[in-house]
RNA sequence: GGGUGCAUAGCUCAGUUGGUUAGAGCACCGCCCUUACAAGGCGGGUGUCGGGGGUUCGAGUCCCUCUGCGCCCACCA
C-alpha cells in the first residue's frame, strides 16, 4: 500500500460518491469472496433473502446496514467474507404478486396454453375478473414477474453500499435451491423425520392451502355468543350451551364438560339430541372442558377450533365434517342426519358459506324457539393465516410433515439445547426461541396446496380405481434432482402410465417457502453442487434476521441443520430489531405508513441513510429519523474536508514522526477508540464503535486539529510543523479505516485521494503501534483550557481572533504539566500573549481578554 | 395466564464489569465570514435518571416491589 501524492479535489463533494464507487467495486470485484481460505479465515454470514416484491423496504437499508458494518469490519481483519445475497422468490407472496400484476389465477386443472398471454402487465383495475390459467402457464408467468423484480432489487442493495459478492446470487425458487430442498426433504423421509399424515388441518379457504402453526396469528374478530338448548334424551328437559360458531350444529358430535362439575356429573353416559338435526350425541367428561365458560357445557364439532380437535381424538369420536376446501358446507345431506325435520333443515344450509350458514342457521333455531336471547356480541380471538383475510377452518386433508419435536419430546430437548448452543445478540432473543420450542402443539407441516414452489419430489401408486395410494410411494434417484413429479416420470415407469390404473401420480404439492429458505447455508454454501465450498463455510458464523421469523426461519434452520448435521447452522444469530415510522408506529404495509428507502438516499446520501440505520442499537426497534440522516450527511461533509485539510500539508519527508507531547497524547486516545471499536465489533455492536469513532473524530477536528494547526504550518519550525504533520496523517488514516464499515463511499472516496487500493481491502487499524508513549489524560486539561477561552470570548461577544493578555490557570500539578507541554500550540490558537500557572484545586481558568475585559471561567 | 424488553433533558437516544459535579445530537437562543469546512464554526440553559423500598463507603447502573408502554407465546366452547 504505497502512498502516492495527494489529489484532494478543489472543493470536495459527496455528490456522485455512490455512482462512482458502486461501478469501481464492481469492476474491480472489491467483495470477491476467496474461496482458498482455510475454515477459520472464513467469517461466512447467512443473508437473509428478501422477498424481491418491486420496492425494497426502509427495514431492509436498516437491518441490511447492520450486517454490512460486520461483514466489512470482518474483511478489514483480514477474513474471507463470505456474503452472498438471495431473493426469496418462490412461494405465496409472489403468487399474489402475479395475481395482482397479470389479472390470472392458477387453476391446475387446466391444460398449458403455449400461446397464452397475460390480460395485463401492471395496474390490474378492480372490476377485473382473474382470468384462470393452467399451472405452468402460472409458473412461467412468476417466473418472468421475479426476473424483473430482482434485477430492481439488486440495484437497490449495491446502491445502499452493501458488500455483496454477487457471483454467490441464489434465488429460492432457482435450481440449486430446488436440488438442496428436494434433496433435505428425501434424507429427512429415509430417515423417518418426514411423514404423511391425514389429519384435521388448519386450512386457509381463500388460498386453498393449510397452513402452519408457525405462519398463524391471532386476530381480535367480533363474534357473538348464541345460547342454543338441547334435548335430554330422557326427555327431562334441555342442556344449554353457549357458542360462537352455531353454523357448525350439523357437526356436533358430542356434549363435553368437566369431570367435576357437579352440574353435569349425572348426565355423563347419557345422550342429548341436536336442535333442528335431531342427531343423538353422547354426554361426555373431559379435563379441558372449563366448568367457567360460557354454561360449563360445549358442544364438540368436528371442527371448531383445535380443542374440538383435541376432544374428537382423545375421547375417540366420529368425524362429521362439513365445510370443504372452500369453506363452504356440503352439498348433500349428510347420513348421519336421519330425521326428515334433520334432513329438510339441512338443505337450507347446504353450500352456503360460513357467514351465510351461520346467519341461515339462527334464523332457523329462532323459528323453532331452540335459540334462548339473541346472540350476545363479543370480541375474541381467532386464528388467521398470517397472510390472510378470513379466519382458518379445519379440514382433515393428507399433509406432509417434518418431526421438529412437536410431538416428541426428545427432540424438542434437543432443539433447545440447539438454541442454547448459539449465540444470541442481543442475548434475550433467546427467549423467543424458548418460548417458541417449548409451546410447539404439533409437528411442521411443510406441504402447501400451492404452485410456485419447489415441488414434493415423489410420486404414488395408483390402484385400479386410479386412487392414489399414499402408502407405496416412489422415490426418485438423487441424482436427478430437482425434479417435478407432475413432468418427471418415476423410475421403472413410463409417462404413459401417468394417472392410468395401476400406474402412477405426482405429488401435487409443493413445499412451504420456509422448508426451502430453512435450507439457505446450504443453498448459498453449495452443500450439493460444491461440497469443497460447503465445508468452508459450514456452519456458518453469522445468521442475521428480524425477531418476527425467530419461529419461522430461525426455528425452521436449527430443525434442518440439526436433523442434517447434529449441529447449529451458524454460531452467532444477530437479531436486528423493528422500523418503526416517524411517529414511532410499527410500519407495515397495511397500515400505509412504509417508507420507501430511494427517496431518503437522493437526499441525503447512502452513507447518511446508513449513518442514521448504524446508530440503531443492535436488536432496538428504532423509527425513521431524518434528523439522524442530516448529521450523517454532515458527518460525510466534514471527513471531506478534514480530509482535505490535512492532506494539504503534503507528505513530510521520510523519518517525520509525531514526538509533541498532546501528538502522542491524540494518538495514544485514539489507540483507545481502537480497542474499543475492536471489542464492540466483535461483540457485534456496531452502534457503539460507530459513537466511539465519532466522537473521537469531533473532538479531533474541534480540538486537536485547531490546536496543532499552527505548528502544522510551521509557526514552530519545520521539524515541529513535520511532526504534527505526521500525526494528522497517521490519525487520518486510522480515521478513515474506523469509518469505512459505516460510510463506505466517502471513506472510499477520502482514501483514494491519497492512497491506493479500496479501503474496504485495508486492515483494520492495530492500535499497538500508538499506544506508547502517549498520556491520553492530558487531553482533559488542554480541552478544558481551549474550552475556556473559547467561551471567554464568545461571552464578549468577539471573534475567536481575539488576542488574550492572560490565561491563568489553577489546578493540579498534572493538569497544569499537561498545559505547559503544549503550551505554545494553546498559545497559537488561542491568541493567548501570557500564562500564569498556579498549583490548587479545583482546576479553574481565568481568561484576560486584552482589552482589559476579564472573563473567569471555571468551576 | 407465562415470558420478555423499555422507562434518563422539550424530542431521539448513549451511559461496557456500581466510582469524582449524569452525557450526545436535534430543537431553541447567542456570537463569529477564524487561510479544511457559512448547506459551516464556537458557545449557552434545562434532568426528583418512572414511583417506593433494600444492599453498599458509594446506585442511572445490583436486588425486591409497584406503575405505564411495547413485543412474543398460550387461551379461543
Amino acid at each position: 500500500m504505497s502512498e502516492h501524492s495527494s489529489n484532494t479535489p478543489e472543493k470536495p463533494t459527496l455528490d456522485g460518491v455512490e455512482a462512482r464507487w458502486m461501478q469501481q467495486w464492481e469492476a474491480d470485484d472489491t467483495y470477491h469472496f476467496d474461496r482458498t481460505g482455510t475454515r477459520d479465515q472464513v467469517f461466512a454470514i447467512d443473508t437473509p433473502p428478501p422477498t424481491a416484491s418491486g420496492a425494497l423496504h426502509i427495514g431492509h437499508a436498516f437491518s441490511y446496514t447492520h450486517t454490512d458494518t460486520i461483514a466489512r469490519y470482518q474483511r478489514m481483519r483480514g477474513k474471507h467474507v463470505f456474503y452472498p445475497m438471495g431473493w426469496d422468490d418462490n412461494g405465496l407472496a409472489t403468487e399474489r404478486r402475479v395475481q395482482n400484476v397479470t389479472g390470472v389465477r392458477c387453476d391446475p386443472s387446466l391444460p398449458f396454453d403455449p400461446d397464452f398471454i397475460a390480460p395485463y402487465t401492471g395496474d390490474v383495475p378492480k372490476d377485473h375478473r382473474p382470468v384462470p390459467v393452467s399451472r405452468p402457464n402460472f409458473v412461467s408467468l412468476c417466473h418472468s414477474v421475479i426476473h424483473d423484480d430482482e434485477e430492481v432489487f439488486e440495484q437497490l442493495v449495491r446502491r445502499l453500499g452493501i458488500s455483496i459478492d454477487w457471483s454467490l446470487l441464489y434465488t429460492t425458487i432457482g435450481e440449486r435451491s430446488q436440488r438442496a430442498s428436494q434433496r433435505a426433504f428425501l434424507n429427512n423421509l429415509a430417515r423417518g423425520e418426514a411423514y404423511q399424515q391425514d389429519a384435521p388441518t388448519l386450512y386457509d379457504i381463500d388460498e386453498r392451502t393449510a397452513v402452519a402453526q408457525a405462519e398463524m396469528e391471532d386476530r381480535d374478530v367480533p363474534g357473538a355468543y348464541h345460547k342454543i338448548a338441547f334435548h335430554r334424551s330422557d326427555g327431562d328437559g334441555d342442556l344449554l350451551i353457549d357458542t360462537t360458531r352455531p353454523e357448525l350444529l350439523a357437526s356436533c358430535v358430542a356434549m363435553v364438560a368437566h369431570p367435576d362439575d357437579a352440574r353435569y356429573k349425572p348426565l355423563f353416559g347419557s345422550t342429548v339430541r341436536t336442535p333442528l338435526f335431531e342427531v343423538e350425541v353422547p354426554v361426555l367428561a373431559h379435563h379441558l372442558a372449563d366448568p367457567d365458560k360460557g354454561t360449563g357445557i360445549a358442544m364438540i364439532c368436528t371442527f371448531g377450533d383445535t380443542t374440538d380437535v383435541t376432544w374428537w381424538r382423545e375421547l375417540n369420536l366420529p368425524s362429521r365434517a362439513l365445510i370443504g376446501f372452500d369453506g363452504r358446507m356440503a352439498i348433500d345431506t349428510p347420513p348421519w342426519i336421519t330425521s326428515t325435520g334433520g334432513q329438510a333443515a339441512y338443505a337450507h344450509v347446504a353450500g352456503l358459506g360460513p357467514k351465510q350458514a351461520q346467519r341461515k342457521i339462527v334464523e332457523l333455531l329462532l323459528e323453532s324457539g331452540e335459540m334462548l336471547g339473541e346472540p350476545r356480541p363479543i370480541n375474541h380471538p381467532v386464528k388467521f393465516y398470517e397472510r390472510g383475510s378470513r379466519p382458518l377452518e379445519i379440514v382433515a386433508t393428507r399433509q406432509w410433515y417434518i418431526r421438529n419435536g412437536g410431538r416428541d419430546e426428545a427432540l424438542r430437548n434437543a432443539l433447545l439445547e440447539r438454541g442454547e448452543q448459539l449465540i444470541w445478540h442481543p442475548a434475550y432473543m433467546h427467549n423467543r426461541y424458548q418460548n417458541w420450542v417449548g409451546g410447539l402443539n404439533g409437528d411442521w407441516l411443510i406441504s402447501r396446496q400451492r404452485f410456485f414452489g419447489v415441488p414434493i419430489p415423489l410420486w404414488y401408486r395408483l390402484d385400479d380405481d386410479c386412487n392414489p395410494v399414499h402408502d407405496e410411494i416412489l422415490i426418485p434417484d438423487g441424482a436427478r434432482l430437482p425434479i417435478d413429479p407432475s413432468v418427471a416420470c418415476p423410475e421403472g415407469f413410463t409417462d404413459d402410465q401417468r394417472g392410468k390404473p395401476g400406474g402412477f401420480v405426482g405429488d401435487p404439492d409443493v413445499m412451504d417457502t420456509w422448508a426451502t429458505s430453512s435450507l439457505t447455508p446450504h443453498i448459498a454454501g453449495g452443500w450439493i453442487d460444491d461440497p469443497e465450498l460447503f465445508a468452508r463455510v459450514f456452519p456458518m458464523d453469522m445468521r442475521p434476521q428480524s425477531h418476527d421469523i425467530i419461529r419461522t426461519w430461525l426455528f425452521g434452520s436449527v430443525v434442518r441443520s440439526h436433523l442434517e448435521h447434529g449441529c447449529v447452522p451458524w454460531t452467532h444469530a444477530t437479531i436486528s430489531g423493528w422500523i418503526l415510522d416517524p411517529d414511532r408506529k410499527k410500519m407495515s404495509k397495511s397500515k400505509g405508513n412504509v417508507v420507501t428507502p430511494i427517496n431518503l438516499l437522493q437526499e441525503y446520501g447512502t452513507d447518511a441513510v446508513r449513518y442514521w440505520a448504524a446508530s440503531g442499537r443492535p436488536g432496538v426497534d428504532t423509527a425513521v429519523d431524518e434528523g439522524q440522516m442530516k448529521i450523517g450527511r454532515k458527518l460525510g461533509t466534514k471527513l471531506l474536508n478534514a480530509t482535505k485539510f490535512v492532506l494539504g500539508f503534503g507528505e513530510p519527508p521520510a523519518g517525520a514522526v509525531p514526538s509533541a507531547p498532546v501528538d502522542l497524547a491524540m494518538l495514544s486516545r485514539l489507540a483507545e477508540v481502537i480497542d474499543e471499536a475492536t471489542r464492540a465489533f466483535d461483540e457485534f455492536d456496531y452502534a457503539r464503535a460507530l459513537e466511539r469513532t465519532e466522537s473521537f473524530f469531533w473532538w479531533f477536528c474541534d480540538d486537536y486539529v485547531e490546536l496543532v494547526k499552527g505548528r502544522a504550518y510551521g509557526t514552530q519550525g519545520d521539524d515541529a510543523a513535520h511532526g504534527a504533520q505526521a500525526a494528522l496523517r497517521q490519525a487520518l488514516e486510522i480515521i478513515h479505516r474506523l469509518f469505512a464499515p459505516f460510510l463506505p463511499f466517502v471513506t472510499e472516496e477520502v482514501w483514494s485521494w491519497w492512497r491506493v487500493g479500496s479501503v474496504h481491502r485495508a486492515t483494520w487499524p492495530d492500535s499497538q503501534p500508538l499506544a506508547s508513549g502517549g498520556d491520553a489524560s492530558q487531553l482533559l486539561p488542554v480541552s478544558e483550557v481551549l474550552g475556556a477561552v473559547r467561551r471567554a470570548k464568545t461571552e464578549a461577544k468577539l471573534s475567536q481572533r481575539a488576542a488574550v493578555d492572560e490565561l491563568i490557570v489553577t489546578g493540579p500539578r498534572a493538569a497544569l504539566e499537561a498545559i505547559e507541554a503544549c503550551r505554545t500550540d494553546l498559545a497559537e490558537a488561542g491568541g493567548i500573549a501570557q500564562f500564569t500557572l498556579s498549583e490548587g484545586e479545583p482546576l479553574t481558568t481565568t481568561v484576560r481578554l486584552a482589552p482589559s475585559t476579564d472573563t473567569r471561567v471555571g468551576h
